[in-house]
RNA sequence: GGGUCGGUGCCCGAGUGGUUAAAGGGGACGGACUGUAAAUCCGUUGGCUACGCCUACGAUGGUUCAAAUCCAUCCCGGCCCA
């Protein structure tokens, strides 16, 4: 493949790089010494699940791989201590090392379902391997490396300042401690979302400070949520997980707003994009089944496609899955002999108190074996097992 | 260290002695509609088998028949001064 080839796959789907030539000469660069270049990506391990948001820079690093590139992941053990400021409009809460640690531990788990696991093209580093040794004055020197008014640069930083939001001293060190992991493993190459820019630029002027030559930046779009406002986050609930099961993968894919399938598709799979353009334009329905199958497919492979498909179709027409969670009810918790309907679904974990219970009744939002409950009084003896429902897709089956 | 302003429910934000479980908005959760999309409309949004009781407006104490509202101390944050 040519380099200009390669820069153009390596450019499809990608926000910026910058600066723009410097990809083209550091894969020349590489070619022509044989060499491999070293291809950053730092992680945070706040949290552990990786769900299709993360999924679009992973693949991006996937096809430096592919070009022969070393990947180095770095888990940012050290730094999740920190917290990223980024976009960030108050104090992170600080995590322990041990935490980070687990958590790290599943992220490599599911990136390798994307990146190529083998030692010759993936590198798996902690942060805390070289921010931790660093001694006060160390930092101090670092810190002499940047200035305020460049940290103050960043919008998220400007903006908590001019409203009056705290901003704590550590929080300007993140994007140093960042810079300083790029020092620490000679990268040629950073990727990260398109948040991530100011701190990959600070990487740039602290490698040069260290006499190092300063990496590419490359970042890739942030793909906002289920909710198509939000970008995916988990904490705010609006992703879809690459490790879920096919059939709640198939369901959340199917829900994707409509005016965000064409981005999903293109920043989450390799589906042609023009045969996907055309088909939303003339049906819209068939064009998510088409990219619920090629999710599942990527993440799960062939075979549990049709049976995910199938289930969706079940539930969708009103039909109660057989494979719901099962709960079994102390028989302590019954009153002579029966159970009040409230404190069931309480008990379930269905509803969080038995008010939300008797309001969700109130709304026929809650049902039994799939018919609404009208009756707030109602009793259960709990003879036979039972299916509860609430909405139109929260079950829960509950014996003795 | 001094001065000053502020901390309200999931979030934002009204409220400055009783009529406040606390306006309004957002979010969330139900329902109607539909394609388990969007938009729209309706309902709900502290707990308790409940026209009542309990818990709640940074924390703790206090004043009062009565406090989110007044006072004291403390904690946290902003701003100004040093």
């Amino acid at each position: 493949m040519t380099t200009n080839e390669q820069l153009a796959l390596l450019n499809r789907g990608a926000a910026q790089i910058v600066p723009e030539e410097g990809l083209k000469e550091k894969l020349e660069l590489a070619q022509k010494e044989g060499r491999q270049l070293r291809v950053k990506l730092g992680v945070d391990p706040s949290s552990s699940d990786l769900h299709v948001g993360h999924a679009v820079v992973l693949r991006k690093m996937r096809q430096f791989q592919d070009l022969g590139h070393k990947v180095v992941l770095i888990i940012g053990d050290f730094t999740a201590m920190i917290g990223d400021p980024t976009g960030k409009s108050k104090t992170r809460p600080v995590l322990s090392l041990e935490e980070t640690r687990k958590n790290g531990e599943t992220y490599v788990a599911q990136a390798t379902k994307i990146l190529d696991a083998s030692p010759d093209r993936l590198e798996i580093r902690h942060n805390s391997e070289w921010l931790e040794p660093l001694n006060f004055a160390e930092i101090v020197s670092l810190s002499a490396k940047y200035t305020v008014a460049r940290m103050m640069e960043r919008d998220d930083f400007t903006n908590r300042f001019r409203d009056g939001v705290a901003i704590s001293m550590h929080e300007l060190l993140y994007p140093l401690a960042q810079a300083y992991d790029s020092v620490a493993i000679e990268s040629d190459i950073e990727l990260g979302g398109t948040d991530q820019l100011f701190n990959l630029l600070v990487g740039r002027d602290i490698q040069r400070e260290y006499g190092q030559e300063p990496q590419i930046a490359l970042t890739t779009p942030l793909l906002e949520g289920l909710d198509g406002v939000e970008k995916m986050s988990k904490s705010l609930g609006n992703y879809i997980g690459i490790a879920e099961d096919p059939e709640p993968m198939f369901k959340k894919a199917m829900q994707v707003p409509d005016d965000l399938l064409y981005r999903y598709t293109e920043l989450g799979t390799a589906l042609d994009l023009l045969k996907m353009k055309d088909l939303i334009v003339k049906d819209v329905k068939e064009a998510h089944r088409v990219f619920a199958r090629e999710l599942v497919r990527i993440y799960h492979g062939e075979e549990p496609i049709a049976y995910a498909e199938e289930r969706y179709d079940y539930i969708a027409k009103g039909g109660i899955p057989d494979d719901i969670p099962e709960q079994i009810i102390d028989s302590s918790e019954l009153e002579n002999g029966a159970i009040w309907i409230c404190k069931l679904a309480t008990l379930t974990g269905l509803t969080a108190s038995n008010g939300e219970a008797r309001r969700l009744i109130q709304n026929r939002g809650l049902k039994l074996n799939g018919e609404p409950v009208t009756d707030i009084q109602l009793q259960l003896n709990l003879t036979e097992p039972i299916v509860l429902q609430k909405g139109k897709d929260s079950f829960v089956k509950v014996s003795l």
